[in-house]
DNA sequence: CAGCACATATCGATAGTCGATATATTCTGA
DNA sequence: TCAGAATATATCGACTATCGATATGTGCTG
């Protein structure tokens, strides 16, 4: 239950900003394209989320600024958020990879042994 | 949140299942191996699971068998479940091809702008 | 001026997982 | 020989990340 129980939403914010700070807002449309639409994160997700996150200090408050008359917050990721999240991609690729290499054996013998 | 709400610990009893029927606690031991022992399944979790898997059509009761005065009660994957395990598994990759992207970028640009 | 995008935030409900517990048999080591 | 671990099933309460709804306010667009 340390910091390694990381589902896909946290996952997504965590890429989300590895390439740099942004707010949340900004968040919330870059995990959606990222994930090609599949995934559009509630408020409540994301900002419980970034409060963890900070808390676990893999992001940070970067600061503030008003645009347009509009607060914005910045987050950005921390090294050790950067390291966290290298190491959930390792694993995301290494499970993806273990469950094609079974399905290829699957098909191997032929589908649905009824 | 139809069927495509899969956390880690669910896309691995799948992966589990892909090549071959098991019982329960093959399972459990299976998916401990696949992922070099970082998982370890809770019993309540792998029933939970399997309940929820079948309700689903995504996995199938196939056969009880009496081992050495033990109950055996194996399960496999249906072609539903195998299709679903792909679809996740290129989910996982195409999710952690985006994080290595962006930290690529990030490592590009000086670590940590303090 | 209605409605939508932008931007933040909180709250109750849902649901998957954990941790503990229960039951019963067989194998292993001291 | 007998305690303990492994095998094998299953249930239940607790935890928590996410969802869905709601709230508040600004600025742009039709």
């Amino acid at each position: 239950m340390g910091i390694e129980d990381i589902r896909e939403p946290t996952f997504l914010v965590l890429a989300a900003l590895a390439d740099g700070a942004k707010h949340g807002y900004a968040v919330i449309r870059e995990v959606e394209a990222i994930s090609d639409g599949r995934v559009t994160l509630r408020a409540g997700t994301l900002y419980a989320a970034l409060g963890r996150l900070a808390g676990q200090g893999l992001v940070r408050q970067s600061g503030e600024e008003v645009v347009d008359g509009r607060l914005r917050r910045y987050y950005d990721l921390t090294d050790a958020g950067a390291e966290v999240l290298a190491a959930q991609a390792a694993r995301l690729r290494q499970n993806a990879a273990e469950a094609d290499r079974r399905l290829r054996a699957r098909a191997r013998l032929g589908t649905a042994p009824a």
